[in-house]
DNA sequence: CACTTTTCCTTGACACTGTCAAGCGCGCTT
DNA sequence: AAGCGCGCTTGACAGTGTCAAGGAAAAGTG
């Protein structure tokens, strides 16, 4: 009962590759993290259940694949907003801040994958690990200009991410502070104004 | 093959509920999320596999309670803290985010599925509503003296639980900036230095 | 062109998961 | 003491990830 016709696929080395990342993000977004299986993938890419297994090392491998793809989207979010920002510092990083709330904002099962994907104490694979540091160079570059003589760079990069995640995690999660209204993005990156320019 | 003896359970109305969330959280300790099963919590239990249901609303409901649980004694630790810490504003706060930096990190696996049931957009039970709302204000407490007259108490706390919340993701998240060295919490915490206490 | 080889996918099976329906047993009530 | 009801068990089902075996088609080789 194989349906022979429209046989898109041409056989091109990584394309069901391709095809079951794609078929992935639309899970995600569409189901969640729960609809998001690698049958699933498989049914929508258009082949059979254990055809996955070619090209990832089993779910945890797609998983990674995904999320890898996740980061690769992410940064280039970020670094349009800083591009698109007036070129300062301050102007930059804020920017660069809106961008990472506003994609969590828009793809939030895709972001839970991402970081729990990157966390996940097993060996993340080579590619995962390259589009996070890629994110992450974003970021460094935009706080790079805080980072005061002497100072170890990964301290201003930390209290930003570490704010403006922590914020994003937040809103996603919501309900938490229910009676209570949760403050403004701008009001949390108010906690920023301490920072200032290396001379 | 029933062994029938040790018949452990007195049959008080909650004692297999009680006996079903201490082997939750013990298989979260040590296998990690992936290690948490109906069917394991129930085997740890000592009972069959269909008994949980008579307690929680299958799955789900077992997770609410796991994570209503974990969050009761995140609050327990965190009212430790407070009461430890010197009875002075600033010493109270900081306290209280070690308190939770710390409760982080000693159950990674208990803090991320907290999180991600009070989320889960399914009305989540009643109990865990309580639970992290009990949590939510041991913070909102410690937060107050720093809110100025006129000032919405949301945002300094939003503020502060962003900061922290964010860096204990990213400290367990750990590998992101993989060659960079993490900031320290009482670096990340400098930045709450901007906080004025009301006079 | 014929034949092999390699690559990519399919089929089928397995153990395990959560969930449901049915039924049993024991303690409680009346 | 008879009946009842709660709490648990048993058994089944669809769905999951993973593995082994095989097949079909493209690519390489004489």
């Amino acid at each position: 009962m194989t349906i022979s016709l429209e046989k898109t696929r041409a056989g091109a080395h990584g394309d069901l590759r391709e095809g079951l990342i794609s078929a992935g993000l639309t899970l995600l977004a569409r189901d969640g993290a729960s609809g998001l299986t690698l049958r699933k993938c498989a049914a929508l890419a258009g082949v059979s259940h254990a055809a996955p297994a070619h090209h990832f090392d089993g779910l945890p491998g797609l998983l990674d694949a995904i999320a890898a793809r996740g980061f690769e989207m992410f940064a280039d979010v970020m670094e349009a907003r800083a591009a698109a920002a007036p070129q300062e510092p301050r102007a930059r990083l804020e920017a660069i801040c809106l961008g990472y709330f506003d994609f969590a904002r828009d793809n939030p099962a895709l972001y839970d994958l991402m970081f729990r994907q990157i966390w996940s104490l097993a060996g993340s694979s080579e590619e995962l690990g390259r589009s996070g540091a890629r994110a992450y160079a974003v970021l460094a570059d935009t706080c790079a200009p805080f980072v005061q003589e002497g100072q170890e760079p990964g301290v201003v990069e930390t209290q930003v991410w570490s704010l403006i995640h922590g914020y994003a995690t937040l809103v996603l999660v919501g309900k938490l502070g229910r009676n209570r209204a949760i403050a403004s993005v701008t009001d949390v990156l108010g906690l920023l104004g301490g920072l200032a320019l290396a001379d």
